[in-house]
RNA sequence: GCCCAGAUAGCUCAGUCGGUAGAGCAGCGGACUGAAAAUCCGCGUGUCACUGGUUCGAUUCCGGUUCUGGGCA
């Protein structure tokens, strides 16, 4: 029998945390974060973190992990986020991974298989000295189209970063990306898992969402980011990529007003609540939650508990 | 009250020397396997304000009406 493994979903402000301690709590659980942000310390008002009073004892994992100045991505937070699986079976607990991450999500469930590389980075960064021009970017492209022409195909030439990644992939594995992507495509859930998704009429989402960036700013979130970039943070580091830190620098650089910057954060919000939708939507077998102003957390967590018995993970 | 300029996609506007129209943004859809809150791709029918006239044919020209700016009283 595989492990069990419950996933909350959803886009930003779709109410995942709310959910996830009513449900931590209800079956001795213990909580996973998949969220490229809330890993950093000092980051709590533009993540929309949640504070240690609201966890209610609940145990969190990956969440204020690294300093911002340090680089995430999805390979540490797959070792990080099995590792607290791992932990969490051991003291008898059921680890339930919220977030809205979905490609660090994916990672988990089916155990995707990121081939260590060695940490020389000099190879990708000539790559990326070429993608400055446009000549440049053009022969990357063709590279690409020589080493692995089914990656050319499947990778439009001005996503660059994707076409310089699967040369670098090609460069150190000696594998083509898209005889590996397609090996991975047919792995299996690793664990008893049900994955749920949050999903709210488009209109509620989006005027909750306008609703959190206005609150967030109230909050407190320009002097977050000036603290920030008062210790040396820029808009280089990836932390400072994150939705609200990357437009508020631009404010505090002086080259946008606040009411532009938070119009940008509200448009840009909106945009990546869209894209987290598109991956769940191809995701297999997740299990949509409708939601609306009604739906009650009783309402939800029976809904979740039927499919929780169904699968006999609780 | 008079004069002038507008009225075209959800918004800002372009255009049609008369043959029913197109950009940006918004919105929608999609991709994604070591930056993923990142990165990238695709999708444009709308009473061309209303109403008469001229015309084979009017969103386009002409008249009137309404509304919105601006100006003069």
């Amino acid at each position: 029998m595989k492990e069990p493994l419950i996933i909350i979903a959803g886009p930003t402000a779709s109410g995942k945390t709310a959910l996830s301690i009513r449900l931590a709590k209800a079956y001795d659980g213990e909580i996973i974060s998949a969220d490229s942000m809330q890993v950093y310390k000092g980051m709590d008002i533009g993540t929309a973190k949640i504070r240690p009073e609201e966890m209610q004892g609940v145990p969190h994992h990956l969440i204020d992990v690294l300093e911002p100045e340090v680089p995430f991505n999805v390979v540490t937070f797959q070792q990080m986020a099995k590792e607290a699986i791992r932990k969490i079976r051991q003291a008898g607990h059921l680890p339930i991974i919220v977030g809205g991450t979905g490609f660090y999500i994916q990672a988990v469930l089916y155990d995707i298989d990121f081939t260590k590389n060695d940490e020389d980075t000099s190879f990708r960064e000539a790559l990326e000295k070429q993608a400055e021009s446009e000549e440049g970017r053009k022969a990357l492209y063709e590279m690409l189209a020589a080493v692995d022409p089914d990656s050319a195909k499947a990778i439009h030439p001005n996503n660059i970063k994707r076409v310089i990644r699967a040369i670098e992939f090609n460069r150190q594995t000696g594998q083509t990306m898209s005889s590996h992507n397609a090996a991975q495509q047919q792995r299996e859930s690793a664990y008893n898992s049900a994955f749920f998704v949050l999903d709210w009429p488009r209109q509620t989402l989006y005027s909750r969402i306008e609703k959190r960036v206005d609150l967030m700013i109230k909050a407190g979130l320009p002097e977050e980011v000036k603290g920030l970039k008062d210790r040396g943070l820029c808009a280089d580091h990836i932390s400072m990529q994150g939705l609200g830190y990357k437009e508020m620098l631009e404010y505090l650089d002086g080259q946008i007003s606040l009411a532009e910057a938070a119009d940008k954060i509200r448009l840009g919000t909106r945009h990546f609540a869209k894209r987290q939708l598109t991956w769940f939507r191809r995701e297999r077998d997740v299990i949509w939650l409708p939601c609306d102003e009604n739906t009650g957390e009783d309402a939800l967590m029976d809904m979740v508990s039927v499919h929780l018995k169904a699968k006999n993970i609780i």
